[in-house]
DNA sequence: CATAATTTGTCCGTATGTATC
DNA sequence: GGATACATACGGACAAATTAT
């Protein structure tokens, strides 16, 4: 299963405990290992790949730092689930002013599907005319509307999506219900007038300053899952960023 | 220098090498090992401190996730510096639509000194009335001005600041001239409308939508060190932000 | 409730590989 | 080539947390 040796390539040279590493992550990307599941321990890994224990547990430390699996001493460890906490914590980054950072609520108000554009196909990385669905939705805050999204995927990888009860969390859903776990996502930000359809969504006069935000979330093997462009009043909300 | 058992305290047991790496960075923290100066090698470290090389090195390791060591291959662990290309990765968020993150210039529009208002207190953990410096500049990218910066220290912290040349890095002058490393900066973004004074500055209409950065830096022990607030155009740039 | 088994967390020691000087 | 430093890999021992018995 994985390669000994350090001539195993001419050109990049890869430790042990790195091939173990992308071994599991293409198992936990091929669906052999669910969100959520348990992972054999690492004296079962270890005596399944031909290694030892340490370099098993330096693989497993490594996702455990990417957020791919969680460890927990005394039981396992298990595949990284996107339940709300989770959400919360590493892809909703807009806090109350005041108190601590909530779930918002979500109404839909359209779903669709259409042939991508110019845009949705780039971010995407499909086929310009690619067959995508469309969500369109507001969220809320304590009751306060705040949040407007566009949310665009591929169709093909996410079929009758539009049939479906729509839920809140969209990468739980993404992740149990078609396999596809969100792993990372990037934010471009902007300020920006509000445009008249959505201002009237928002509660804002038209040309009201809104964040927006401009997200490509990707799986776990860098493969863009979603297109989400929010536009966010932030009177009461701001974007928390931690840099360190 | 180390205390060993599990006694150690009836509330909080902490591993070994995680006291270990808390007297390391009292070290960094003291100014024992400046910016850029080379840390002891593992071995030595190991024999100083009455552990094995195997838990310095996981100290070591934790203190590179954080961004407060760099470690080379062959030739030693360097306390981080805060250089240009750091900055630019780890502080600068800014970057334009098309191209790669640059280095932006600035030209100090004024500097002065006072004393703390109730925000400047509170975000600085001062006392209200300590005495602060404030600076205020614009930040150019390709000799186009797109922010504004309103920059607050505490005046006992950094002495006759106001009578220095004021480079364009800041947090090297922190590190270099007055021993106080950045180590992370909490940021809240928020979308507004341009006032008046700072619209001309940027050469947009007044009210015209703008991002603004509220940043509170702080040091290694988590003290803070400078309040930033910044007002940016976002016309032909975003803030990058990475959720993984 | 107590005990045992399982699993991860911590700590140690040793050997070898790779990068740098 | 040699010396030094960090990187990788292995193995073993015990601690702490959890679960099953």
């Amino acid at each position: 299963m994985i390669e000994r040796g350090a001539a195993q390539d001419a050109l990049g040279y890869r430790p042990l405990y790195r091939q173990v590493r992308d071994v599991l992550v293409k198992r936990i990307s091929d669906g052999v290992w669910q969100a959520g599941a348990a992972i054999p321990s690492e004296p079962e890994l270890a005596a399944d790949l031909g290694v030892s224990q340490g370099t098993v547990r330096k693989a497993l430390d490594a996702m455990a730092a990417e957020r791919l699996v969680v460890r927990r001493q005394g039981r396992g460890t298990y595949v990284a689930r996107h339940d709300d906490a989770r959400i919360l914590f590493q892809f909703f980054k807009l806090v109350p002013d005041d108190g601590p950072a909530r779930f918002p609520t979500s109404r839909f108000l359209s779903v669709g599907s259409g042939r991508a554009d110019a845009a949705e196909a780039s971010r995407l990385s499909l086929a310009r005319g690619a067959r995508v669905t469309r969500l369109e939705r507001v969220r809320a805050l304590d009751g306060e509307v705040c949040v407007h999204e566009r949310i665009v995927v591929e169709k093909a990888r996410f079929a009758d999506l539009e049939k479906r009860e729509l839920p809140n969390n969209l990468y739980e859903m993404y992740a149990t219900s078609y396999g596809v776990p969100v792993a990372r996502a990037v934010e471009r930000l902007k300020a920006m007038g509000a445009p008249a359809g959505i201002a009237a969504a928002l509660g804002v006069a038209e040309g009201a300053p809104l964040l927006q935000v401009d997200r490509v979330a990707t799986a776990i093997d860098g493969a863009p899952v979603e297109w989400r462009l929010s536009l966010c009043r932030t009177d009461r909300v701001h974007y928390a960023s931690d840099l360190r």
